[in-house]
Order: C-alpha cells, then sequence, then structure tokens
DNA sequence: GACATAATTTTGATTAGTCAAAGTAGATAT
DNA sequence: ATATCTACTTTGACTAATCAAAATTATGTC
C-alpha cells in the first residue's frame, strides 16, 4: 500500500510530465511542487525507485514506471472527481475544492470512487476544465494552447485553467474567465506584458501574458 | 493539528466511554480497541496527555479533557454522516461503509462536512442506528436494551446495531435485524446461550446471547 | 582551462508511530 | 503472608518523512 505522500508525489510527477511532455522530471520540480527541500525530494526518489514507482537517473530527474504511471492517473482521476462532485452536489466554490480534493483523493475507495463517478453521470471535465482520467488511466491531451499564444483579434473559447491559486481562480470567476466562456482577444502589448479580452457582451479583461499563460483556449469560429 | 493518528484513538476512547459509561478507560481496552500492543498505547497515552487530549493515570487508564472530548465528538459526527452519506447518496451496504467512513473521516473538512449534512437532510441517525452527534457536540443517549435482556413473549423495535463485523451486518441485513423493524421475543435459554425472535409476518431467527447483545432495542407497544 | 554559480546529493538530526520482549505492580488465591 | 497471574510499563529498535547545512557535481563565463 502507497502512503498517501507516495500518491501525492506520484500525482504531482505526472502532472509536470504531462505539461512539459518530456518523461524525466528533475529533482528541483520535485521540490518545487511538493514544497520539500531538496534533499528530501532526492531521498524520496531513491525510496521510490526502491518500491518501483519510478525511475531515478541521479542529477537527472525521476520518470515514472507504468506501475507508477497506473497509480498517478487513478489519483489525478480521483482528485478531479472529488473536484466535480464537491462542486456539483455540494455547491463548493471552485476556489476552495482544490486542497479539500488534495486531502480526499487519498482517504476514498475505487469502490466508492466508482459509486461517485455513476452519481455524477461519468464527467469528463473536472471544475476548472481538466480532462478526468478514465478508469483505465486514459487521459484526452487537450488541444488547447493557452491565451498567452492567440493574437490580436482571434476568437477564442476558455478550455481550462490550469493553476489552483485561490485568489486568480476567484478573479476568473468574476471576470467569466470559466471553461466555455467565448472571448475576442482585443490586443495584445507585449512589450507590456499584458493582453485585452472582451466577452460577447462588451466587458473587457486586462490579463498579464504570466496569468494568461495559466488559461488554455482553442480558437472560436462563430 | 491532530494527526489521524490521534483522531482514531481519540474517537475510540469516547466511543468506549459512552458504552460502558465510566469516564476512565483502560490501556488493555485501549490497545484491544486500536489492535496495536499494550505498549504502544501506553506510549500513545503519555503523547495524547503531554499535548492536551486525555488526562492520563498510569496503571488505570486515561480520560479525554474537555478540548478531547470535543475533538472525538466531531470525528464521531463525521464517521457517521459519512456512513449515512454512502448508503443513501452512493447506495454502498451497511456492511463496508464502516471501514469507507473510517478512512474518509480524516479527510473531509468541517466545510465540506456541513454542506454534506445539509445535503443529507440533517440525519440523527446512521444507517447502524448509532446516533450522529450534532455540530455543537451534543449526542442523544439512547434508552435502548440489548436484546439479550428482555424477556419472553415482548415485542421489540430495533434500535441500533453496535457492532462493525462485516459478517454479522451481512447476517443482520439478511434476517431483517435492522433499526426500526419489530419482533416478538419467543425464547430465551439462558443455559444454551440463545435466544429465538419472530417478525410481525412470522419468521423465526436464532440468535446466540453475545451477538444479542450487540442489538439494541426498545420494548415495543402495538 | 579555471572559476563562479546553480542544482543536486549527502550527512546528521528530529518526530510520530509502531513492535517485541523484558520488567514491575496489583490483585487473587491458597 | 506468600506465591502466582495478569495487566501495565519500560526499553530498545525500526521505518517513514522531513529539515538544515555541508559537500559535490555540472554548467556556463571569461
Ligand atoms: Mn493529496
Ligand atoms: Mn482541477
Ligand atoms: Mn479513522
Ligand atoms: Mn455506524
Amino acid at each position: 500500500m502507497a502512503s498517501s505522500t507516495v500518491e501525492n508525489y506520484l500525482k504531482e510527477i505526472l502532472v509536470v510530465t504531462l505539461e512539459t511532455e518530456s518523461s524525466k522530471v528533475s529533482m528541483g520540480q520535485v521540490s518545487k511542487v511538493l514544497r520539500v527541500t531538496p534533499g528530501t525530494a532526492t531521498a524520496m526518489a531513491k525510496s521510490l525507485e526502491r518500491d518501483g514507482w519510478v525511475s531515478y537517473y541521479p542529477r537527472v530527474g525521476v520518470s515514472l514506471t507504468s506501475k507508477g504511471k497506473k497509480l498517478a492517473m487513478s489519483m489525478l482521476r480521483r482528485h478531479r472527481l472529488l473536484e466535480t462532485f464537491l462542486v456539483e452536489t455540494l455547491g463548493l466554490d471552485w476556489s476552495e475544492i482544490h486542497a479539500e480534493a488534495e486531502e480526499l483523493e487519498h482517504a476514498i475507495s475505487e469502490k466508492v470512487l466508482e459509486k461517485l463517478d455513476e452519481f455524477l453521470g461519468r464527467p469528463r471535465f473536472d471544475p476548472h476544465g481538466d480532462p478526468i482520467p478514465s478508469k483505465s488511466g486514459v487521459i484526452k491531451r487537450p488541444a488547447s494552447k493557452p491565451l498567452s499564444e492567440f493574437s490580436e483579434n482571434m476568437s477564442v473559447r476558455i478550455e481550462s485553467i490550469v493553476d489552483q491559486d485561490k485568489k486568480f481562480l476567484k478573479f476568473a470567476r468574476k471576470t467569466k474567465l470559466v471553461p466555455g466562456q467565448i472571448f475576442k482577444i482585443l490586443r495584445v502589448e507585449e512589450c507590456a506584458d499584458a493582453m485585452t479580452l472582451k466577452t460577447t457582451k462588451g466587458q473587457s479583461i486586462n490579463l498579464g501574458l504570466r496569468s494568461a499563460e495559466k488559461v488554455l483556449a482553442l480558437p472560436f469560429e462563430s
């Protein structure tokens, strides 16, 4: 049985792997996403390798074994299904659900998860727009790109928000920067590190490019 | 922040306290209900005392402080509300929910619990018939007595099942030995350590007195 | 190629929780 | 009153997870 610490490490390693599309994750990144000191990450890498969850290449990084990837996918599925439940069924705000799911994901069994999935009607995306891995561990790789990569005058449909920061999520909700919404890109000012969007109803939002990287969208043909 | 280990110890100490109606719980009982060696229970008693959860009287036992009782009640509330959710909303069998709730109770926050309570319609009893403590930590002390204490020809209404053993719960479900059911006590044979009950529909059940102690009931006037 | 810098690993220490086995104190029985 | 038995406590050992700080390795610069 994997401890919840192990589950967290594997899940975060998977998320970084999916984001960066490179199979090895450096100890620096591991230590950053898990908020532990580098020495702790190194020690953990060794013990994860000992137990067959990852391969560890000293001074390079770790990559998930198939056993590790399987558990990591299952954790991501739990996390995102729980987030969906917390919003859809219990009515929590999408800015608070990440922290809650972070704990619950380790406590829910496969059996209960299956019932929950059924109860929720087998959703395919979580409230942040992130795809929920299937029971067999398959995840849809979204074709969407960060807002920061679109150019002026394009219309886009928001697909997902790749950031769990509470303040940013509250801002996003307030400005309707949520999955499904349509925006037109009014201006992109690289030099000022900013862009301006407009909703179909005419409201405009200013977004720093740093933040725009955290919002994934698809071109929208009206 | 109390660890889940501490939460489990406090909750079980509370349950024993409620069952035996005596405030001090011996280390032997603690080690039995928590399935640890006696030495571990003693070590834990000291550390629980150090952190203000219990008072520890060497060679006598532990009793919850008010701080400890408060947390223990909150754990019992979580446990029983979660059990209710698992049966009512997700449709799990009452024989499996105890183990599931045993994990989830440590992962659910007060905020989510409150939403869940609301969603469930603020139930007052869990699926086993045990009272759910209120948010403020008050628990209804049931007036019910073990089946083993009733005498022949009395009619009783089952109130609760005080046992989490899966096999017994499955047996109980099959024989309709569940909260709310009415039975007539046909025979009590102390010497043979057994009693016979009959449902209103005429089906009869044989129950050892050991098991009859685990079923609480009230006299029923038809 | 040597030096500075950044990333990573090593070392030594700490805390929580556990067990096995040895020791002790109280209660019970003769 | 002494011996015995049982419950409880102590001791020593172990694992998982963590940090701080020192040591090492790799990289990039001049
Ligand atoms: Mn987590
Ligand atoms: Mn999410
Ligand atoms: Mn528990
Ligand atoms: Mn119960």
